[in-house]
DNA sequence: TTTGTTGTAACTATTGACATTACAACGAAG
DNA sequence: CTTCGTTGTAATGTCAATAGTTACAACAAA
């Protein structure tokens, strides 16, 4: 089990458009050359990124730019975006036998716990913003 | 995306031979009726569990028995044991472009803010051991 | 009208999870 | 030493999800 490529190539996708988009027009094509990826796979992904309103993307001109500020949108944000898994993020086994006393209860005793887990990993991921990942990329040049 | 349902199967899996390994031979069959599944995906389990020292399996004569403490096996060690992910998890796209800004730094700078994310779900995990949940699960009786 | 782009449908390949059948190896009980 | 229930594991099939690709209508501006 992993976390699709989708993510990391989403977030490449916004420090992408974060970047370049006030210098050259941002392109479908642009960022698969630089993701190493596919012009529709980064539509896609696009379409994703435009509907959870963060980014803007123009359509016949082309070119997507960034719609918040850059403080504003974290990895959690991108996360949602691209890979929604709601609250079912563990896939629990179903129909576990009612008549075995672990069975009838396993579901709400581990719900509370494994909800728990979830919440940590989005609490971690909206540490992060776009801005910090752009100005630690900035300090390599 | 999700984590698989061999995670959760493996948590009920462990509570069955908890609860019932000093009253009845917890044999893979048995678990399978507990949990709805099959004796078959119930024993590759067993062998995971076996294979991290969380259980003793008997061959031949069948039945599975808790090896540590309750309080020493946690989420983590189980959720370790069944391979729910692999060392890596959050699948990075591959060979993005040196030529670009970004690509060329983006791993380097994103492998850092994720594994905090790997880190912080490992930690919650850590939180729960079988002890606690088999107590749960026994004041619903 | 032409051009470059987006948005999307359709198709394929690949992978991984899970279910199931089958059977050799094992250990104990008779 | 045979029988029985069980484990361990290989082989196979099914299904869903990811991702790569081709194709093309819709779009906006020059």
């Amino acid at each position: 089990m992993q976390i699709t490529e989708r993510f990391t190539l989403a977030i490449h996708t916004m420090l992408c458009i974060a970047y370049f988009s006030d210098k050259i027009k941002v392109t479908s094509t642009f960022i698969a050359q630089s993701t190493n990826s596919n012009p529709v796979v980064i539509r896609r992904i696009l379409g994703q990124l435009k509907e959870a309103e963060l980014i803007e993307v123009k359509a016949g001109v082309g070119g997507a730019y960034i719609k918040k500020d850059l403080k504003d949108t974290t990895l959690f944000d991108i996360f949602t975006a691209v890979d929604a898994v709601g609250n079912d993020f563990f896939n629990f086994h179903s129909n576990p036998n009612c008549q075995c006393p672990i069975g009838k209860n396993i579901h709400s005793i581990l719900d509370e716990h494994l909800t728990k887990v979830q919440l940590a990993m989005n609490e971690e991921m909206k540490k992060t913003n776009l801005q910090e990942l752009l100005s630690e990329t900035k300090e390599f040049f």
